[in-house]
Parts: structure tokens; C-alpha cells; sequence
DNA sequence: CATGAATGAGCGTTCATTCAT
DNA sequence: GATGAATGAACGCTCATTCAT
């Protein structure tokens, strides 16, 4: 319960709050009852409400930036697709451990207000472009088939956030992750057809 | 500008400003002013606020299902594949057609709250029901390769779902839907992989 | 009751317990408490606490303005001093009638924040030019004598101040307004030494 | 800067502040860190806020009250007029000296609470009973002109006070106090009229 | 003596909803 | 039907004060 301070303290109780009735339906009599302290003592580590929401929110993409990895070429790297798999691997894991987080990343950031839509666009943004850039790099060494980067990043970009929220939410704990990685490789590669195009 | 009589008149007001400002920093004043009409004549068609909300969200819906129909196996009916990309392409119409509804559906709607999130559930579990279902279908048939159904439904709904959103909000009127719709069922047929896998 | 509608009403009650307490001892509870009204409707009217205090004080230095004229020469017009003895009657007149002003005015006003500081700096400022002026016009004039017109001017706008507020707060409707003017009028022309200088 | 201790330190500090922000927009905050001291420490040398408020007005008056000293008759004493002369201009360089006490008795304490107003009623009903008193001397020795001691007191009290609170503020300095100490005793006694009334 | 993290009563303000006209 | 003045519960936030160290 001291685990990293007070503050931690208060986040930790917050996100489970905040995922349990979403931003405006928390009030911070909600957040100092659940992490049992006095209201003011919250504002002795946050400007408000909406910074601790902020906080939470931050420290997840922070997380989920440090779990997706840009591919790296070359001997003494895996093969490109394992590295791909562990990263989808890690941001399973990350969200499938606290599914607060997920509620908190897909259900209540979503619509929450300007600034706050704006930092997930940066963040989404960011994953898009590196997925282009795969798109568009292995187009030109003949690996990937000719296509519009713009659209398939998206449908890669978004079959993964579903299905990362998907497990998160629902499959904690039964699930294998391995196998669900696996299976969003192959399809992001072969899609649903059998055998051959 | 008569069509539909008042209650439809405030909808439509309503769906401006809701989409502008979000749910919460949307204001009961900010629709009756921007609908033109008087306080407590907006409580003689709705309930309160989070009903015409929920008014414009269930009729997005209902025009979403429309949109999406199973696909029809037999003479008589177009390929199968047709079928889908032309379900595709009408969500992509439906949603390119009035931005703001793509705004209400997948920000402003997501964490709204416990009715608002069932609401959403219930018509994307049929979504991907009738997505599984599918695929089952194909495996039995021999042309969907093993998979499991789940993971890959999924994917294929997340795909979707993201590059409708992405189109809908930022292509506008400059994109051409049938190439879109072409390049999503194109992946989710073959995913990323050039020739023979 | 109804005279003059619910602002004035709002103003009014407002005046009273401001007057009684304070400008910061006095919360926004006190003030609907003592009008009657409920929480909301002191919004409908004014932009919060502070504004009503703003809207007393404001009212109150236009009527002081107004009762404050400017001596005018001339034939058609009375004798100078006459017109500064009704000008000081006037005051005493406005502030008798009501204490509550000048509580407000030379008690809660007086260190309320910058703005009212201004307020009423701007509106000190106008009378003692008004003043210095006159002494400059009479000393050109050979009626007044050679003095600092920025000193004398303050000091015969102290005098008349202190005594209106003392008159007014504690002389309450059992003295003669004429003859205190009389008496200040006097004290500015002549000081306090018998017979000639 | 160790004169008079931690307690006199803080005063010295406060007395800045509240002269620049007013009671009520000063924190307590504002004060411990203007004296760089721990928030715990205020309270080991006062009660609380108001209390800093409180001495330094005391502490204010004090030093006023050993100003205005009343006027002694007789041989081996200055002419009386000398001796008003130099009470007002010992007033004068006491707040001419430092122009925050200024600012804390004529704006900031001016309408702070009841004890507050109270410790100023005593201060100013003792020294308008003081001029009172010389004016009936005054009068009894034919010195004085007829007047109502009560009005004519407050003239004489309201334009020391207004000038000197004008020329503390302003002039800071750059004026001769002995020759505004004579020209307020000039106007006190044969007011503005040229020569003989 | 000195500290400063913690406290919680109290505040000003908002805004969805009602209802007399 | 239509209106909009009135309502009051609920909120986020401040800050003077305390007390364990």
C-alpha cells in the first residue's frame, strides 16, 4: 500500500474508478473515498480532476509506446514477423494484466474532450505511420503485394485494436496470447482465403 | 426544412452540436439555441438530454443494420464477395454522407454510459456474429482457411470498423468508396502478402 | 415587492446582508436566503457574487454623480455657495436615506479587490479635479486664497467625506441636513477662527 | 534583518504582502513563502491569518497614537499650533515612511470584520473626542469661531486623514511634509476665502 | 522549535429539469 | 402546443488549520 507513494496511490484507485463509471460519471468524492483519502490531499499531487484522468491516460500510452517496437533488420535480430507478433504479444499482455486500462483507453478516453482526443490521435497517428512505412518498405523489396498503404495500415492499425480490446476485456486470463498473436499475424498476412491467392 | 415536423428538426440540431462539442460539453441550451426553439419545448418530444442523445444514436443504428445484410447464397443473388463489398460500400456511403454521425458512433458515443455502451454492444455482437458465422460457413465450404473464428471475426470487424471511421471522417467527398471498399474485402481475402504465401 | 422586478429585488436583499456582513462574510447562500429566491436564479441575473456587489456599487456612484453637480455662474443661476451647499445636501440626502450604502460604500468597498479599487478611484479622482479646479477658478478670481490647490482641494474633499459618513451612518434621521451643510460649507470658507484671520 | 525575532520577521513579510494583495486575496501561502518559513512555523508565533492582520494593525496604531500627541498649554510648551502642526507632521512621516502601513489601514483594514472595524472606531472616536474637546476649549476661549464642535471635528478629522492619505500614497518622498503639515493647519483654520470672510 | 503533508468544512457556480402562463 | 423564468441538487475546488515527525 506504499508502494510508490501517494500519488501512485491515488492513480491506482482512480483508474479503477474512472473504469468502472468513466470520467463524468466519477466525481472526486468517488476517487477519495475509493483511495480513502481527504479531497484536498488529492490536489496536493494533481490539479484536478481532469489531470488525474490525464495522468492515468499518459502513463498507459507511455506503456503501450515502450510495448510496440519498430522492426529492426539484420542478423541478431528475429525474423521480422516474430518481432512484429511479440509486440502485439506485449501490448496483450500489457492491457490483458489491467483491463481497467482498457476501458479507461477505449471506452472512456474516446470522446472525452479536445486535449484528450488529441493526445490518442497523436499516439494512433504515430502507429499508423510506422505501419505505412512497413507497408511501403516491404512493397519495394517485392515482399509485400501492391496495395494502398493508407487503407491497409488502417485495417491493420484497427484489426489489432480490436482484438486487443477484445481479449482484454473479455478473454482475461483463459486466453493464450501466443496463439491469438499468432493468429492476427497470419491474417494481417494470408487474410481468410485457403492456400494460394 | 419542414421534413419530419419538430421532433426531427431538433434531431438534426441536436446531431450538429452533439458532434461539434461531445455528449458532456454538449449543453441543453447549446441545441435548443441552435435548433431555434424554447426550453421546455425539447421536453415535449424527449425525455431530457440523454434521450435525444439516444433518439439519434438508435436511428444511426437502425440505418447501419439496414446497411449491412448477410450475404445470400444461390442463383439469383450476386457473388458473394460482391455482396460484401456492397455492404461495405453502403456503410461507407451511409457514414461519408454525414460526418457527424461518425462522430457520434465512435467518439462520442463509446463511453457515454451503461445503456449507451449495451446499445453499442448489442449491434456490434450481431455485427460479429453474423462475421463468424461466416467464416465458419467458409471453412466448412473449404474456401476459408482453418482459423479461429473468433480471433479472425475480430480482425475483420476491427479492420472494417477503422477504416470507415478514417474515410468517413477525413476522406470526404475526395475518396472513391468502391476502391476503399475494394482494398478492405482485397486484405481481408489475402492480407499484406505478395503471390503464394 | 414587485417594484422594479426580481433584479432589483436580487439587489435589494443583496445590499442589506452586504451591508450587515461584508462583501466576503457574506456568501451566496445569505444572499438568496435573504431574497428568497433559489441558488439558480441569482444567476439568471448576474454573472456571480461579485457582480451583484459590482452592480450595487455602480448604481450607487451614478447616483452620487448625480447628486454631485458642478457650480454654475451666472444670472439665471444661484449663488455658488448655495449650489455647493445643495450639492453636499444632496449627498447627505441620497446617503441618510439609505446606511446601507455607506457601508457599502466607505466600509466594503473600500479594499475589495483591484477593479473596485479603480472604481472608486475613478470616481474619487473626477471630484477632486472638480474641485481643485473651482479653487484654481477662485484663486484667479481674488475670492480664494493663495494655496497648493492639489492640498487644499483633498482637504476639503476629506472633510466632506468623513462627515457624510459619519452623519449618515450614525446621525440617522434626527439631524438637519441643512444646517450640517451649513456647518461644512462654513468650516471650508472661513476654518475654525473667530472673526477675521 | 535578526531584528526582533522569527515573530517580527514574519510581520515584516506579511505586512508586504497584505499591503499588495489585501486580507482576503492573501493566503497564508503567500505569507510563509514571502518569509520563507514552514507553513507550522506561522502558527507557533500566532493564532492564525487574522491575527498577523490583527498586530499589525495594533501595531500600527500604536505608533499613531504616540504621533498625535495632545496639544499642551502653558509656558515651556510650543505654541499650540505648533504643537497640531507637528502631531500631523509626525503622522505624515510615520506612513509617508512606509507606504504599505498605508495601504493596510486605509484600504485593508477598512471594512476586514467587526473587531477589525471596532479597533478603528476606538482609534479614530478617540482622536475625533480629542479635537472635540480642543474645539470647546476653543471656543470658551474665544479663540474658536461658533460652531457644532461635532461637525466642525469631523471636517478637521477627515482632512488630515484624506491628505494624508493621499500624499503617503503618492507624493512618497518627493514632498515637503512640513509645508503640507502648514497648509492643512492653514486651510483647519482660516479655510479657502480670501482675506477676511 | 520547525516542518509540511494531510485535512475537510465551506465555497461559488452550473445546468438538466419543471411548470405556471 | 409552446414558452422561459425558476429551481436546487450536485459538483469541483480552495485554503486556513493541525499534528506526527
Amino acid at each position: 500500500m506504499k508502494r510508490g507513494g501517494r500519488r501512485a496511490d491515488i492513480l491506482r484507485h482512480a483508474r479503477c474508478v474512472f473504469a468502472r463509471r468513466g470520467y463524468h460519471d466519477t466525481s472526486v468524492a468517488d476517487i477519495i473515498d475509493e483511495a480513502g483519502i481527504a479531497r484536498g490531499t488529492l490536489y496536493l499531487y494533481f490539479d484536478g480532476k481532469r489531470q488525474v484522468f490525464g495522468a492515468l491516460l499518459d502513463g498507459l500510452l507511455e506503456q503501450l509506446d515502450d510495448a510496440v517496437r519498430a522492426v529492426r533488420l539484420g542478423p541478431g535480430h528475429p525474423a521480422p514477423l516474430d518481432q512484429v507478433r511479440a509486440s502485439v504479444r506485449r501490448v496483450l499482455e500489457l492491457l490483458v494484466r489491467d483491463p481497467d486500462n482498457v476501458k479507461l483507453l477505449f471506452h472512456h478516453a474516446t470522446g472525452l474532450d479536445k486535449p484528450g482526443q488529441a493526445a490518442l490521435r497523436r499516439f494512433y497517428d504515430r502507429l499508423l505511420r510506422m505501419i505505412g512505412m512497413s507497408l511501403e518498405h516491404g512493397m519495394q523489396m517485392g515482399i509485400v503485394r501492391k496495395c494502398d498503404p493508407r487503407v491497409v495500415g488502417a485495417c491493420i492499425f484497427g484489426m489489432v485494436k480490436e482484438v486487443v480490446e477484445r481479449v482484454a476485456l473479455r478473454g482475461a486470463g483463459r486466453v493464450d496470447l501466443e496463439a491469438v498473436a499468432g493468429e492476427i499475424v497470419a491474417f494481417g498476412l494470408k487474410g481468410i482465403l485457403q492456400g494460394r491467392a
